[in-house]
DNA sequence: CATATACTTAACCTGTCAGTTAATTAACCG
DNA sequence: CGGTTAATTAACTGACAGGTTAAGTATATG
């Protein structure tokens, strides 16, 4: 069903091909040709399209026309909606950094205090 | 396919009862029939079960062991990677805010400087 | 041991998603 | 006008997501 927004965009932001698309641009505006023409080796373009058109409506980038062109860009509002939900758990992603930090630390105090490592209790 | 961990990632938090069972845990850790109970109207608890397990999958959350109850807690280290890859395109939903922000200071210089309201340019 | 509680697994159904090829629309260009 | 380039739409397919009910697995407890 998912007609909420928010799930929306989460969804399309679940696609490595529609990442990449948001990543091409960031590099500035393009047109559909454009931004199909790196993808075109592993998919056809009515595809790119589509995943355009699932980008479009999640309000992740707007199209507009130029001729026969559809200029797409990038549209903040969608990438704020999402940032501004990540905000409400940001103690917990930086309390995993903290302790990221607290072991390196230890890491470092171990290699001072001796010259050998001894804990190899890698990230699993 | 969506091997890819920040794909599933993003694919966990594309469900409204998946991020409410998200916003629940972000109070504290919280059992299977605790995080289950206010969605019994609506759905089953092995539809619960399956929540939990994709929100697992992805890293969200850690399920434990005690007893006969499955303690879950948030996992920081999915949302950092969330958080990074967010980061990339903050210039974007900045610059959005930035323009509101501009919008609304000339709104209130508009004020300022006669009593009364006129160019109604508007966003967009 | 028997039963209750907490949770998971299995089997199934339905709808949606990502892709395809083929046909269609639209704008430009010689 | 006729052809080319740009992009979309249509019809179809296979896979998977999210839900169901029913049965199964653990663990505590009288």
């Amino acid at each position: 069903m998912m007609q909420d927004q928010l799930s929306q965009t989460f969804a399309a932001l679940a696609d490595p091909t529609r990442r990449a698309l948001l990543a091409q641009l960031a590099q500035g505006e393009a047109s559909v040709s454009d931004l199909a023409r790196p993808f075109l080796k592993d998919m056809s373009l009515p595809a790119v399209t589509k995943h355009l058109k699932v980008l479009e409506k999640s309000r992740l980038i707007t199209k507009t026309r130029d001729a026969q062109w559809r200029p797409c860009k990038l549209n903040g509002d969608a990438f704020k909606d999402v940032a501004d939900w990540m905000e409400q758990y940001r103690a917990f992603w930086e309390e995993s950094f903290d302790r990221l930090d607290a072991y390196l630390k230890t890491v470092t105090q171990e290699k001072k205090r001796r010259g050998k490592s001894h804990g190899r209790n890698r990230k699993k």
